[in-house]
DNA sequence: CAAGTTCAATCAAACGATTGAACAAGTCAA
DNA sequence: TTGACTTGTTCAATCGTTTGATTGAACTTG
């Protein structure tokens, strides 16, 4: 039951683990595929094991069951996030001008639209992601506290800048939840959206078309928000 | 195997059918509830017959089987729907001036808020129904003919309306999508958003909070695209 | 009594977990 | 270099449990 043994100690508590490999990674990819596609329950172990090229005693081997997987799969989602956003939201520079925050707002905009809209990990991670959300609280809060809470703060830091608003209040934060929940619509709802806009699929095109709009609410929220 | 034999002709198409009840009813509820909860594969015929106040054994009667409690309670959900918002929405009256048609979104927004964040419905259907818009697209056709895309396309007039665009253009349908985006994510990700705020659920007050913060959105995204 | 409905009991199939054998790679004494 | 031993990992086979479905008897209602 020995998880990966550290050989030496971290030398850095904020560097971004690496990538899982061999058997193990293989299952973790699985697990997030099939996980997020079908669900926790709907997949059994041999579907698991088939998708990841071994056998089912793999599992409890190297996470002591299913359960085990399920939340080494959710520790792969903090990681990537960690991978993909960087290892710790930069603090704020107290001189920054509310045009760049606002600038930099409208940066990460495009770049979670462009990464949850385009091929790769944004078309798995996110409905593992809701299906966690969704169910158990356990597991939710890993996902909170290494995902979902570091990277909200950051982005009301910079609301609050942009729209001269105290970046601790109700009204930032939720703007910024209102923000974020437009953008997961588009991945979450994909097949609904696709469907009524007559698209096949989110294509560069498709994935423009969704960036503009956003960055058109974006723009009209914040600077419209109470003037200071 | 048989549906519900209907006793004569049906009156009038658009009506709405009746809640379903006794033991039939009671099964589509703890379907609702229990599918939404923890999934249609991690739900036992057990469990729904034991939350049903019922035998097993009437699921393969009142529906053929698990999978078809399930479309049953699709079309529920369908129902449902068409209760509270009318059995089919009013064409918009040509000389609808654009101060109207905003008045009329922002009433639908709010209503939508209520019905999603309040105690009731809000709390089950939405869950069921993402699963199974993330899950087998053959109930997506479904939930899509009958309750999407009847009430988007009346929600893009109303849009085109107020904002000046043409009501079919891509622009639109795009905005709408993600105005409704907004608020679905709140009753979605609500677990995170009430860890965020501090709030112990949706109260009246925190649903207040919610409401105002996406009329915001609403009223900069209006006023602020091409005024008539 | 007859049709509609629900009941307890039972079935085969699929499930997650476990087991001991088998394999690969490394270690170390001779 | 060799051969035995250890460690880490994967394999096919099997375990007891739970699943959805089915069955015939028992109930309710008109």
């Amino acid at each position: 039951m020995s998880d990966a043994p550290p050989p030496d100690a971290d030398p850095d508590p904020g560097a971004v683990p690496p990538a899982p490999t061999g058997t193990r990674g293989a299952l973790i990819r699985a697990g997030l595929r099939l996980f997020g596609k079908t669900g926790f329950a709907a997949t059994s172990t041999r579907e698991l094991a088939e998708a990841a090229g071994t056998n089912v005693a793999s599992i409890a081997y190297h996470f002591g069951g299913k359960d085990g997987l399920r939340r080494a799969c959710v520790e792969e989602v903090a990681r990537r996030f960690q991978a993909v956003l960087g290892p710790d939201p930069a603090p704020l520079p107290d001189d920054l001008p509310a045009a760049a925050a606002h600038a930099r707002l409208a940066f990460l905009t495009t770049a979670m639209v462009r990464f949850l809209l385009g091929r790769g990990d944004g078309e798995e991670v996110p409905a593992f992601l809701l299906r966690e959300v969704l169910g158990e609280p356990v597991l939710l809060d890993i996902v909170y506290d290494r995902v979902i809470a570091p990277r909200h703060a950051d982005l009301c830091a910079l609301w609050g800048r942009a729209s001269g608003q105290d970046p601790d209040s109700p009204a930032v934060r939720l703007a910024v939840f209102a923000h974020l929940g437009q953008i997961l619509y588009f991945r979450l709802g994909a097949a609904i959206v696709t469907r009524r806009m007559g698209w096949d699929g989110y294509g560069p095109a498709e994935i423009a078309a969704v960036e503009a709009r956003i960055l058109a609410t974006l723009n009209a929220a914040l600077s419209r928000g109470d003037p200071p």
